[in-house]
DNA sequence: TCACACCCTTACTTTTAAGTATGTGGCGTA
DNA sequence: TACGCCACATACTTAAAAGTAAGGGTGTGA
């Protein structure tokens, strides 16, 4: 938090660069989700890190945050409009990560 | 190393996510360097970091890394073809990231 | 009265990335 | 003889990210 980034493509690592951010994304595109509902949906992240994630998205206005004052809490995470703008930056990332990953496979020596 | 990456984004990240390699392979898409040129290009790298991201981005088929056994010795780096590939990727994640860097410049407060 | 559901927070530890400082090899030059 | 050039390698330290474990607040049902 403390520099400010000069580099757009540091930028686009700090949005999406957390361990399970990506994973978090892609459950938010295809539904709105509580936060229960990301816990189960992907087992082996930690409260700490799924709370710190979500904040972090949420701080960069990717990720919308709805509380319900209800009791108990109820709390939905959704992609913002703007959160969407990633979408196509995230597939054009993917699309290239998954031919990478199939490359390396092939040639595990070099 | 040690467990594949099964999330293509997280490859990327992986690929591009070291502190100085956007920087690096910003120059190396303009022009072949040396190791002693792409020191001076980037002053704040130390020597250990600089080895250490080509020699990644070696291993990854983006960088071909050329030795000429002169005296002194003499290393050029220069982008594979492979790596060209990685550009336009790149190219859609500076776009979005100057535009979440100004977004975000506008409005500090939340 | 006690446990449970939901959505976290906090403190502490471990792991990973990056930074700092120093050393290496072989040849040309002074 | 000593010194510098180039492209590193190695050891050690610091900082940042992630993991682990435990607690908290509130109202409802048993």
């Amino acid at each position: 938090m403390i520099h400010q980034r000069e580099c757009p493509i540091e930028t686009v690592i700090h949005v999406l660069g957390g361990k399970w951010k990506p994973t978090i994304l892609w459950h938010l595109v295809e539904s709105t989700r509580r936060y229960n509902d990301l816990e189960k949906l992907i087992p082996d992240v930690s409260q700490k890190m799924l709370t710190q994630h979500l904040r972090d998205l949420e701080q960069e206005g990717v990720v919308l945050r709805t509380v319900y004052p209800t009791v108990p809490p109820k709390v939905e995470y959704s992609l913002s409009e703007y959160g969407r703008t990633l979408v196509p930056v995230a597939e054009v990332m993917c699309a290239w990560g998954e031919q990478h990953n199939e490359r390396k496979q092939k040639e595990p020596a070099s």
